[in-house]
DNA sequence: GCCAATTGCTTGAAGTTTAAAGAAATTGCA
DNA sequence: TGCAATTTCTTTAAACTTCAAGCAATTGGC
């Protein structure tokens, strides 16, 4: 037996520190931008992050997508949506109509205002985004998107595989 | 005068469509293992997100912390803080008292029982994280590293410039 | 010492979020 | 057809979150 190796064994358990700070580091990149975004939509459009959200959901189709959709596409719950559309519909930028093979299925769609609001407002924000990346070259960025996307594919696994 | 060029700019007025991907990336990134966590978290040890999150604050320093304290180092509001808190003392695992010199400060510490607790939810989740980004080489996650430090400088960097 | 500004924290209102339970409609299979 | 499983959506309770307003204590000129 190797007394050297088990000392090292207890004294480093594994050592999975590594990935702990990746992924806090992640977080507060990421809440930190998220936080400036949510401070510029506020102060510049009065509107709140999670019905920016919805509607950028909602304007990359044309012609509607039920409230499952929406869901799924946001990774939220279900009554969540059904809050925030009901907020919408209220304010005028949404449209809700009913499935006509299907009554539970609900379809919704920007109103005429809704998506010229929802334009406005998306132009600005990709603007406060480049800023917002803008110490990053184009080599900087094109390399955090294929790790990004490297890390998404390797979180699925692990949550499928958890489930499963 | 270039009609080339003019079309051109009416078409791509500036691109900053690859900022706006990266952006959305990383959210959905940090969205999906978040949700993991959660879920885990609520599953095995039955505790939210934001109060393990309160206590890893806490537990990395041995007297204690202010509130001021804890609503920087978790980028959240001060309120929410004060509710969290209370919630956690309420359960045991806080402990809360205040300053001799400044009678508006209350010092935080984990309790012996919220120590123990979250060193035992810590070890876990520590090994969850590791397995989430499995898949990740030790470069992969070096580069990441790097990419990541060089982002949130960017967005510090932006933010500090509009608030100014 | 006086008092305006600042700091630390709490409160209240509105909104967001989740998880869980339930209602309504459809589907699929025996 | 009959009916159990599934799907879509809503509802509910509890927690979380922000923002703004406010209170209490301290600090920094003067």
């Amino acid at each position: 037996m190797n007394l050297d190796s088990e000392t090292k064994a207890v004294e480093l358990p594994d050592d999975h520190g590594t990935e702990l700070r990746l992924w806090l580091r992640l977080l507060t990149c990421t809440t930190l931008i998220e936080g400036e975004v949510r401070s510029q939509l506020r102060e510049k459009f009065d509107v709140t992050l999670p019905r920016f959200d919805l509607m950028a959901q909602l304007d990359k189709v044309s012609d509607g997508m039920t409230l499952s959709d929406l869901s799924k596409r946001m990774m939220v719950s279900n009554g969540n949506v059904t809050g925030l559309v009901e907020r919408l519909v209220e304010s005028g930028h949404l449209d809700r109509r009913t499935s006509e093979t299907d009554r539970r299925v609900q379809f919704i769609r920007l109103t005429k205002l809704g998506r010229a609001e929802f334009r406005k407002m998306a132009a600005e924000h990709e603007k406060w985004i480049a800023d917002i990346f803008g110490d990053l070259s184009p080599k900087d960025i094109r390399e955090l998107m294929r790790l990004l996307a490297k890390a998404k594919g390797s979180a699925q696994r692990s949550a499928k595989a958890r489930t499963a």
